[in-house]
DNA sequence: CAACATCCTGTG
DNA sequence: ACAGGATGTTGC
């Protein structure tokens, strides 16, 4: 019995399964799917068995050294789709597979020096490194000539030999936990636990009480009882008790109790929408539905609905949602109905929790998974249902390898369990829409909001106006006035800027110079935590300079407004008010987010300002008004998407405003007040606005109408970099269709990212069945420069991002 | 000509 | 990715 391998080293020259004998004793147990440790050359590394065969025709093949797991970590449906992943996103396929298995038990295989004989016939420098231990780490080795030489001969001698071991990253981790060997009757306990000893007595009736065949944790037992250890030891050799290290989840979510909520009565529209997926469910059909809902329609309430249906069919259920959203708000409205069937898997949660959530999808003790971008990988085996919420959403793409889009891949999974894909968004992406417009995707919707309230008046204000009248704050008068207004009627404002920190760059008045990262060609962002100068990409640090360093010159000056800069202004014009800041820096910590956002909902501060993550999922019902403070920074990105994205996000911020009794109000401050995508957000009209982007689109020749590749070149040498990227240019006009456009190279956007020069061509086209080929071609010929000078080919099918 | 750095090949 | 052998470079 010969196992295909897998193996987990990215490189293109090891993309294909190696053989290897099964030993008889892993025969019965091994399965497709199980990560096993394989020999490879001198070393050692872990891979996955992907196919078992009774064949082979490698003459000398090796044996599997460890199998890793108990059962398969891969589905048989996972392993397809890692094969399809690999091939539509020009990924190897070890990197397919790596990114549906939890980094957790991703384990690095560890180099070691073993000793065989005792320490005493080791020459001294040997017996020094080993001290009392029987091996040592390859890395905590000294690396000096005259050392490796003695240690080399040692290993001629057998009396040391290297060895890869293997350590999982994560544990699982147990607890000490006891239970009754029985249920005991009084007399039996009478007879041997002496009068005096209450505490034993009381230990074995507190356990009685309890369901008896349990294990309980002894931390419990010990606090519930008020006794000591010692009891437990007594019991336990007097044959009342049993004692054993139990296996138990970490629980992110173990200090909160979640409110059992039912199933709310739904309105005609939510009901009709729901009657079309429950049949599609119940039909077993693969269809994907986009659900166009304005916000406060009840989209989530539709989606929990529709997967009770699912947990009734007997099925599982995937929801998706941006990381960004996926708030304990979120988690409660889902753990509130589906209790402990569900599991939640995010970036916050720690590779342990990560690896305890995953475990309970594999085990099948959960039904639901309601998670960000990875979680449309949950190896469940009897999907019935895969819902995205906020499907337009940019997040679902994955920015690096494997580069899959989320929604791509739901569809794909859709098909294989003959399940509905539900899309859901306030705001579906064009590419959705234009989709759900020729019947590709099912449409439905819902027009209006659950309580009937209209949607939020928006005053649209001429920030190059303000300017005129003198008005150097970031506050127009509109909504400084509004502000003060709630501040009186103790209702609350959140404030919106799409940019941390302080300010957007630094400039010297005199000679112009702005400071610029070192690695990357980008201005450095001042922030006033700290005084520090911020590369947003590399994360590079520097102290902020008082004199010019081109000029000496000490007029440096701050241009543009950040988050940080506006805080300090509120606490100038409104010293009375609380100002709660959220962006990343106030974030970063785990759990702060949920702690600023609780303040705020407890009232303990009048006005909330932040960047992106403030626009979703925020559900007060004292927020009265919204301010956006610069519409236009997102308008004025050289990405065609840019207007699309003014427009998502004006609407998302707006559907802050509102959402109970009080009507809420929304003030948006832009100096390019005429753009469509300001004036649609206005009326929120998204029918207007899809109508006139998708005309824009058509125009200029982008998706929908047309599909995107784009290829990044970057290496250290400029010249090097370029040349590659006129090369690839050449040979893609050369190969592809002459309906295909090829545009550049050009500079990428970002000139220069750690250190290294980047260049980059984009490919427009309507069909090209054979560019996936082509492109495989492109990275075969550079497969040399790309292992041995780190040049790197980048290619992004259906980016969202230009950078 | 040895000691050392760099290139290059193969991994089942 | 990385180990190990082949090949090139350098110092005396």
């Amino acid at each position: 019995m010969y196992a295909k391998v897998i193996v987990d080293i990215p490189a293109l020259s090891l993309d294909k399964a190696f053989d290897y004998k099964v030993p008889e004793n892993y025969q019965l147990f091994i399965q497709v799917g199980m990560r096993v440790l394989v020999p490879f050359g001198k070393r050692k590394i872990q891979g996955i068995v992907w196919q078992l065969t009774n064949e082979t025709d490698v003459e000398q093949v090796k044996t599997i050294a460890e199998l890793l797991d108990p059962y398969p970590v891969l589905t048989n449906e996972l392993l397809r789709l890692g094969e399809w992943l690999a091939k539509e996103t020009t990924c190897f396929l070890s990197s397919a597979y790596g990114a549906m298995i939890p980094s957790a038990i991703r384990a690095k295989p560890k180099k070691m020096i073993q000793r065989q004989v005792k320490k005493e016939q080791l020459p001294p420098v040997l017996q020094a490194v080993f001290a009392n231990k029987q091996s040592v780490l390859w890395k905590e080795l000294p690396k000096e000539a005259a050392f490796l030489s003695t240690l080399k001969q040692e290993i001629e001698r057998g009396h040391v030999v290297v060895d890869y071991v293997l350590k999982n990253k994560i544990e699982k981790k147990t607890i000490l936990c006891v239970r009754l060997v029985k249920t005991y009757t009084d007399e039996e306990i009478a007879k041997s636990i002496h009068p005096s000893a209450k505490k034993q007595r009381k230990m074995l009736e507190w356990l009685q009480e309890r369901s008896a065949e349990d294990w309980v944790p002894v931390k419990d037992v010990l606090a519930q009882t008020n006794t000591s250890m010692s009891v437990v030891h007594t019991l336990v050799e007097k044959g009342f008790l049993q004692k054993e290290k139990r296996e138990i989840y970490r629980d992110p979510y173990e200090h909160r109790n979640f409110e059992v909520t039912t199933a709310l009565s739904l309105t005609s529209d939510q009901a009709r929408v729901l009657t079309d997926i429950e049949k599609a469910i119940t039909e077993e059909k693969a269809r994907t539905y986009l659900l166009r809902g304005v916000t406060g329609s009840g989209k989530t309430e539709v989606y929990l609905q529709a997967i009770e249906h699912v947990l009734q069919k007997g099925k599982e259920a995937i929801v998706l949602v941006p990381e960004i959203s996926l708030t304990p708000q979120m988690v409660e409205r889902f753990k509130g109905r589906f209790g402990s069937l569900v599991a939640v898997l995010h970036s916050a949660l720690s590779q342990g929790e990560k690896y305890d959530e995953w475990r309970k999808i594999l085990k099948k003790e959960v039904k639901v998974v309601v998670g960000a971008r990875s979680a449309v990988f949950a190896p469940f085996e009897n999907i019935g249902l895969i819902v995205i919420d906020e499907e337009h959403e940019s997040s679902y793409k994955q920015e690096d390898h494997p580069r899959y889009h989320a929604r791509d891949v739901a569809i794909w999974r859709g098909k294989y369990h003959r399940a509905p894909v539900l899309l859901g968004s306030a705001t579906p992406s064009l590419e959705s829409y234009a989709r759900a417009m020729r019947n590709v995707y099912q449409l439905l919707e819902l027009p209006s909001r659950v309580n009937r309230l209209p949607l939020p008046h928006v005053d649209i204000i001429d920030m190059r106006q303000e300017l005129k009248k003198g008005n150097r704050t970031p506050f127009s008068e509109t909504l400084f006035q509004k502000m003060k207004e709630r501040l009186e009627k103790k209702e609350q404002t959140v404030l919106f800027l799409n940019r941390r920190g302080f300010s957007t760059f630094v400039m010297c008045r005199t000679c112009g110079y702005t400071a610029e990262c070192p690695h990357c060609e980008i201005t450095l962002t001042y922030h006033h935590t700290g005084r520090l100068l911020k590369c947003h990409y590399c994360g590079h640090e520097e102290p902020l300079i008082t004199t010019c360093p081109a000029c000496s010159s000490e007029q440096i000056r701050f241009f543009g407004t950040g988050t940080q800069k506006v805080e300090a202004e509120l606490t100038k014009l409104l010293p009375e008010a609380k100002v709660i800041r959220m962006d990343v820096d106030t974030t970063s910590k785990k759990g702060s987010h949920e702690k600023l956002l609780q303040a705020f909902g407890k009232k303990e501060a009048d006005i909330l300002l932040g960047t992106q993550m403030i626009a979703k999922g925020l559900d007060f019902p004292d927020i009265t008004l919204v301010g956006v403070l610069a519409a236009d920074t997102l308008l004025h990105l050289p990405d065609f998407r840019a207007a699309e994205r003014t427009f998502q996000l004006l609407t998302q911020v707006s559907g802050r405003a509102g959402r109970e009794k009080r009507p809420g109000e929304v003030v948006i401050q832009t100096y390019s007040p005429d753009h469509y995508s300001i004036q649609h957000a206005k009326s929120h009209d998204y029918i207007q606005f899809a109508q006139r982007e998708m005309y824009q689109r058509k125009e200029t020749g982008y998706p929908p109408y047309y599909y995107m590749t784009l290829i990044t070149v970057a290496h250290e040498d400029v010249m090097k970099t370029m040349k590659t990227a006129e090369n690839i240019a050449k040979f893609l006009r050369h190969q592809l269709s002459s309906e295909t456009k090829v545009l550049g190279p050009t500079v990428s956007p970002i000139a220069r990212i750690k250190d290294r020069y980047r260049y980059q061509c984009m490919i427009k086209y309507r069909n090209e069945p054979s560019l996936k080929q082509t492109l495989g071609k492109i990275l075969q010929h550079y497969q040399q420069e790309i292992e041995r000078e780190h040049l790197l080919i980048s290619i992004d099918n259906n980016p969202q991002m230009f950078m």
